[in-house]
DNA sequence: CGGATGCTACGGTGCGGGCCGAAGCATGAG
DNA sequence: CTCATGCTTCGGCCCGCACCGTAGCATCCG
């Protein structure tokens, strides 16, 4: 069968652990250049550039130029689902083998980043919590229903709810994601994606340079506590 | 990072031609012995029997001891995910570079099979189509919502409906999975399953001996009409 | 128009790992 | 007990590919 090898050959590319860094540094959803993508997989550039022509052969990456640059990024949303679901096996292999040695870049991660599109980390999976505790949302393991009041809750901070459901066939546009260092759900989707752009936009949180972290702002700490009810460090 | 290792040796695992047969023919939820992996493999069993050692350590298998056999499956829903997701990339991908082959074994996989616990294919798809169709069900891209009309609809046919919903904290258990053959959403999920496993419990549906098709019996045929307006060649 | 920067193409090296044959343990059958 | 079956371990072969150094194109700057 052909779509078996296929399906080795995509495995295989995430497979490799200087492809596996580059990709990761993508998994925020934004386009970094050819170098940046080497530093991030700890090569040199020429080979970087021989592992970008392979992931965007293979449709897992899709490429901007501008000028000298040539900015990469995740080709589509089912890229980023595929990196997420072999995180959460990842996930679980590691914790039912060994605890895992933690450095201080993944205390920051631990605490708040982004997962592609939308919030993860501790921050992340507490929202999901609050909005579950406060009854404004429901949350199955692989399904979430976003109740009335949830909807009258995002419409109080300012988010555009009506725009959000009306553009697509289904209703429901929230998923839950597992996140891979709480092991609990967080919120994703296209609810999450933009309760995430929502806070960006609002300033409730920055991006770190250089990593997948977010910094909550002390407005953002004002704003979470006022609406959510959520506290964090 | 050590999260990133960890996660390029999954990803790596899967991407060996060898044990991506191995790991598909395990798609259907069922357990298989050493020497049935080792022909869905297209290797010898010593060397199967090195790859699934690694399987296992990297908790992507579990294996149940009986007698001189070993039955091994996947070792969770999580890893089944995984497989769907990266199926779904490798799909994107082939029909983006070029037209795929399809032997005359596909052509059963296309009309009807299990994808781990649900039902895909033309068969799947139709039914979640026909779900649709007739307001039962509401699907969007992330997520789905049986409609009261769904839930009296699958108890007609003989599906203990309570009971899934009192099973879990979430009241959605209702999920789409991106159809790789025809790159459409089935219905996956708990209810997916259990529709599923109604299906064959009633005998609509049958296992191909050797494969993750399903044939659809002549009594499967009559209830689909009727149950759900659903006519497959 | 040089010179710097970002990226790519090519050639050669070295290591990891997939593969099988042969042999060693278990379990079950006769 | 003896043989057959299912599975694993060991040893050696060899292919594939990740890697880098060098060199060649594009693009922007002064």
């Amino acid at each position: 069968m052909a779509s078996n090898a296929v399906f080795a050959e995509i495995a295989a590319l995430a497979g490799d652990p200087a492809r596996a860094g580059m990709l990761h540094s993508l998994m925020d959803g934004r386009a970094l250049t050819a170098s940046e993508l080497a530093r991030a997989g700890g090569i040199t550039p020429q080979t970087a550039s021989g592992h970008l022509a392979k992931l965007i052969a293979a449709g897992l990456l899709a490429v901007d130029r501008q000028g000298r640059h040539r900015y990469h990024r995740l080709a589509s949303p089912a890229v980023a689902r595929m990196m997420e679901s072999i995180m959460a096996v990842a996930s679980d292999a590691t914790s039912s083998r060994r605890r895992i040695v933690v450095g201080p870049r993944d205390a920051a991660l631990r605490a708040a980043r982004t997962c592609y599109d939308h919030l993860a980390g501790r921050l992340g999976v507490a929202l999901a919590d609050a909005l579950v505790a406060g009854g404004h949302m429901e949350l199955g393991s692989d399904a979430g229903l976003l109740t009335d009041s949830g909807m009258a809750l995002l419409g109080d901070i300012g988010m555009d709810v009506e725009g959000l459901f009306a553009r697509r066939t289904g209703r429901l546009l929230c998923r839950p994601c597992l996140d891979w260092s709480e092991r609990r759900p967080h919120l994703a989707g296209t609810i999450g994606a933009a309760l995430c752009a929502h806070c960006f936009a609002e300033g409730w949180i920055r991006r770190s340079e250089g990593t997948r972290a977010v910094a909550i702002t002390p407005k953002g700490q004002l704003r979470f506590r006022q609406a959510f009810g959520v506290t964090l460090s």
